[in-house]
DNA sequence: TTGTACTACTAAATCGGTTTAGTTTATAAA
DNA sequence: TTTATAAACTAAACCGATTTAGTAGTACAA
């Protein structure tokens, strides 16, 4: 530490400058002076001799599939803001949906003692994560969890979102729905297609409409969907398991040149910020992104503080409400 | 080092275990039985405690305005994705364009010890950031840069690209081009709005439709700049300085019932993934988000391998290309 | 004048690695 | 029988903080 130049010892001016001075009853002129040579030089910890030394690290690791999925990246926005607030610094990772991808992140942000793990995951470890919240290091889980496991999770209710997305089409008159969704095994995927189906009409769910595209091909298997949902099915409503199949099934529209929304009209799970510049605007399910963040990270910060594992209050289910556009 | 439980010295172990056995003349059996022991304890080093004996924490600083701005977002994933591919884990910030933020990021980021900052600054903190790279740590200016300074960067030609966009229109036959801009004092803006300025023919330069919007409330602002250019100037063609004005301004066009585009056509600086779903297709100057991202870590990685201030590699101006979309 | 208590400070251990400078032992050369 | 050389390993310093366990020095009471 630079600051010996006072010709203390550096015992004292460490609780000095982690504002412990009373507590060790440090006397208040050395105290000052301490602080006034720490400003001139500009002091900064080494925060990692620090972080050595007390074991904490300040840093919380965020994990999602993708930021450019704007709503990853507005909740990454909220967690950093919020991190930022609490003095924690975020180390970004990304899985692109690739497990093992995501076992490597999971594995270096463990080594580079984190303090806690936020992370959307592909639902395909398990293990790892049960063994890294198992040794102590707090991890909740957002967006996507394991069920039949206590690891704390939050997310978002959406079963229910998709019965309220099919009502609302039922509710303004169309008899015939359609739903494309994703290839992908994971709970949240599995809730909203099952919510799908329940929703509908006894007679619809005889020949569902539910077409699956593949994730890594989503844009052009999702432009043959909808023209097969339109064309051969003869849907007059698409609901759209996420934001972005809705861009690409809207666009797919548009060229068709269907009379839509007269002929067709569309609801999708997530909002996105264009949803109210098409004309006709989406009805979209708004997936409340701060809140997910903020409980979230409230979640992390009770598990670092407290050390508690109170399960009753590691779990929460965030209902999505509806925002209805078009007519 | 739990790994101690070979029976060997900590030094011993810690040379096999970074692959320095061979070097070090360590027996291949004593090498083969702590390798297997490590594995078999899934032993993973601190890296804390690595990084402060190492000086090096194989950790990169990534400093944006915000990462909902699928610019920003998409540079944030490239990064993410090659950094991790050299090793390098990613501390993410966020200034929202407030230069405090910014300094008290910088400074953490510095105390935290990374080994390199890429930052796409508020342009207003020159001093911390000379006395960063000053002291030894590398650093890469992305998107923005401070003129004048022999700071490494990596920047667009914007001036150039408000030229092609503004040609662009003309060639179309666009009498009367206005602009939508923002009151942010960067670089890159200011040359955007000049090159927009000499790409109009002489007798267009005399009264300029120029319209600059408070950043902190750019919807509002760039939906009345639009009424006013279109009702008051009778302007034929916008271009907009960013892509989300470039949003902003569409939707309130389509409201306006502008017959749109042979009315108004449309331009933006930065391509958006709707802009070929709106119908007439927007065209927009793509800015280079790859080349841009892996430029910027490799000026970086420069710096941080060889220590190197060959100041004739560390300045790159990348010259964004039109994607013509509407007719 | 001895003991107790308090003030103001510090030596040294610790965190968990890396790295430098040796040490020990066996083997081969002189 | 020394002496050099190499092989295989280790003790201890170091990175820069925090923290525990103390140590002087002074003041006051018994």
């Amino acid at each position: 530490m630079i600051a010996r130049e006072v010709k203390l010892s550096k015992t004292t001016v460490s609780m000095v400058l982690n504002g412990k001075g009373d507590l060790h009853k440090i006397n208040p002129d050395t105290q000052a002076l301490i602080l006034k040579v720490a400003k001139r030089l500009n002091f900064r910890p080494n925060m990692i001799a620090r972080n050595l030394s007390t074991g904490s690290s300040m840093t919380l690791a965020l994990i999602v599939p993708r930021i450019i999925d704007s709503y990853y990246g507005l909740i990454a926005e909220s967690i950093e803001q919020i991190s930022s607030k609490l003095g924690y610094q975020v180390l970004l990772g990304t899985t692109h949906e690739d497990p093992v991808k995501e076992k490597e992140l999971l594995l270096t942000f463990e080594a580079q003692q984190v303090d806690g793990i936020l992370i959307a995951s592909t639902q395909h470890n398990l293990e790892d994560i049960k063994a890294i919240s198992g040794a102590g290091l707090p991890v909740v889980l957002f967006d996507r969890h394991y069920p039949g496991t206590d690891l704390p999770y939050v997310v978002v209710d959406n079963y229910g979102g998709a019965q309220k997305l099919v009502k609302h089409l039922i509710a303004t008159g169309r008899k015939n729905i359609g739903y494309i969704g994703l290839n992908l095994d994971l709970t949240a995927i599995m809730d909203r297609q099952t919510g799908f189906k329940n929703a509908l009409q006894r007679k619809a769910r005889g020949d569902l409409n539910l077409k699956i595209v593949d994730h890594q091909n989503a844009k052009a298997d999702c432009r043959k969907a909808v023209e097969a949902l339109i064309l051969n099915q003869g849907v007059d409503g698409i609901v759209f398991e996420t934001h972005y199949l809705a861009l690409f099934g809207i666009a797919k529209i548009r060229e068709m040149n269907v009379d839509y929304p007269d002929a067709v009209s569309i609801a999708s799970f997530g909002d996105h910020e264009v949803f109210s510049i098409f004309r006709p605007e989406v009805t979209a399910l708004v997936l409340p992104v701060e809140q997910i963040a903020q409980s979230s990270i409230n979640m992390l910060m009770r598990q670092i503080e407290h050390k508690l594992n109170n399960e009753s209050t590691l779990h929460e289910v965030i209902a999505p409400s509806l925002r209805v556009r078009n007519t």
